[in-house]
DNA sequence: TATTGGCACAAGATACAAATGAGTGCTAAT
DNA sequence: ATTAGCACTCATTTGTATCTTGTGCCAATA
């Protein structure tokens, strides 16, 4: 159990380490007016502090920065909320009410001004539905030899695909199946459909033909795999580049790769509530230094998402919390009745 | 105009820079084979090659770099097309052919492929048919609240929103907007439909409310700007970090950046053939110290496209410009009837 | 006349020592 | 329990000498 100097102590220690990214010494911390103790009791508790796992030292002679541990602490039990953010909060209102009918591009707005107002990466999953269902299978012919498919599913997720009819298909053929497959796709799950889809083909009860069809099988299964990963809405990707931590060519590369390779969607999403998560949390991808944040939505029974905000371990944590907070509750209520 | 032993030199420099990435000497240049002069000849005509604008030093007594004036003529005179890439060629052919009939997916998996083989990012337009129209409007009930709106262009783009239906729509009301927007817009060119839409919205001849319409309208307008930049496909934009030269912050923000404004794509496919541009050349966005290549590929006589490649100015590009070539010339034979 | 060997010179790279400075841990005094 | 004082540690900076690579120029040469 911390002494309460000693929680004065680490917070100060961690609210001036996110503002400078520089370690924290004794001397530095006489200066702080709730602080008003010799530099040496304040070393003696550092000490502390540090045989407690809270904090560390770059080197034997250097002054202090905060370890993953104690980050936990100050997120659990130092945070001062910042109102400051209240001033952009009808800036938030503004931008989703703009976007009222608009879903994907209310929570894409909803990325970027999370993004652009906290200055880190931000990035959104969802609206997905708890039950992954196939609304249409549509086909919309564009030339002679060509012709555009679709898969509509129950969460508006669209996945298309132009296709080149082969000799001796012609599109009426092609038509007669897509509305086979519509009516025996429609309203099934994704599971289920993969299974009929499946079991359509040993029947080869598509009149089309074998080779044809199992290219359009394959592109159907594709397209499932797909709407896991699609609904991803990401801003503000080189946000991250601009920490001196980061800025090593290295680090930045493994970074970009998890976020094209979509890594982080398995993560957030899992858990209720608002989540920080620090870089040897996530076990999948070790991201030293790097916290994720992420705060579900909920748009209605059905339908749920995570917004999620990706920075330095040292981030404002009393300024990005609430926002955070405020744009997940306000995307749900934007579709309340 | 060169001798052809400065010729000679040119091209063993810019060779071995190519592969090293180091300033090059003249005492390396007498180990060429076919350099058998003295260091002091080779030093006369590095020299001259200088002062001509061919070369660089990057301090008074280092060896030579290349300039972009040095690469392209070195690109337009010295090259010597590698006949070693052709070992690659059946695996080019087996990719696009086992996607003949998907076509993003067939350019998609050209594009990594091309990105794997050469170590460099690579990217893909199109293909953009030459008059852009709309195919098809279409609107997919969810649920009682959301539905998803499509719009389908002739070039098997699809554009996609799921809306939330206001209060005092129905579903219905909704349905019979949309088959009007459809007659109304199929067929016609982006610029039409956009004048089309502005005016339907003027007569307030879709018997919609005036409020909800403004957004479907802003959600249409939206989706026609898209159109032109979206089918872009890139792959491998992290291999630019590989390279030494662009191991820095700023430089690898500048470029992710790039990519992500799609800056590149309004400037590639303006022109026929192979075009190989350098950082200089690229007046929208000055890329020091990098090469893009591009080069057209045709689908029919009115769908085309274009893939390029972006590296370091040091590319090898007696191996890269015939893949680069060999890709977009089967991509096209894919097509062809 | 074109080529070459030789030499002085330039400037980055490397190595090492000394000085600097921030910050610690410990102890004796308060 | 707190503090002033002091010795100590270690990263950082500064200065200096040395090494290396490669140049430019000139006189000698084939």
């Amino acid at each position: 159990m911390l002494s309460s100097r000693q929680k004065l102590i680490l917070k100060a220690i961690i609210d001036e380490y996110i503002n400078t990214a520089q370690p924290v010494g004794s001397k530095y911390l006489t200066q702080v007016p709730y602080l008003t103790f010799s530099s040496a009791t304040l070393r003696y508790d550092m000490a502390e502090l540090e045989s407690l796992g809270y904090l560390e030292k770059t080197h034997t002679s250097s002054g202090r920065i905060p370890s993953e541990l104690g980050y936990k602490y100050y997120v659990d039990h130092l945070i001062t909320r910042d109102t400051d953010v209240q001033i952009s909060f009808p800036v938030i209102d503004d931008v989703l009410k703009q976007n009222q009918i608009k879903r994907e591009q209310a929570i894409e707005e909803a990325v970027k001004l999370l993004s652009d107002l906290t200055n880190y990466t931000a990035l959104a999953v969802g609206p997905t539905h708890e039950q992954l269902t196939i609304k249409k299978v549509d086909f919309i012919p564009l030339t002679e030899e060509s012709a555009t498919l679709l898969i509509v599913t129950n969460q508006g997720h669209v996945e298309h695909q132009t296709i080149t009819i082969p000799d001796g298909l012609n599109v009426n053929d092609l038509k007669e199946t897509i509305k086979t497959l519509d009516e025996l796709l429609s309203n099934k799950s994704l599971e289920d459909a993969s299974i009929i889809l499946k079991e359509s083909l040993m029947k080869n009860d598509l009149k089309t033909f074998m080779d044809f069809q199992q290219q359009l099988m394959a592109s159907f299964i594709q397209a499932f795999s797909k709407f896991s990963e699609e609904n991803v809405y990401l801003s503000g990707m080189t946000r991250m580049f601009d920490q001196p931590e980061f800025d090593n060519g290295g680090y930045i590369k493994k970074f970009v790769e998890m976020l094209d390779r979509r890594d982080l969607v398995k993560m957030i999403g899992q858990e209720d509530g608002l989540q920080v998560r620090f870089g040897s949390d996530m076990k999948l991808i070790p991201m030293e230094n790097c916290t994720l944040i992420s705060i579900p939505y909920q748009i209605n029974q059905q339908e749920h998402g995570t917004i999620a905000i990706i920075g330095p371990n040292r981030m404002p944590y009393g300024k990005v919390i609430p926002l955070l907070e405020y744009i997940a509750l306000n995307i749900g209520k934007l579709y309340k009745k």
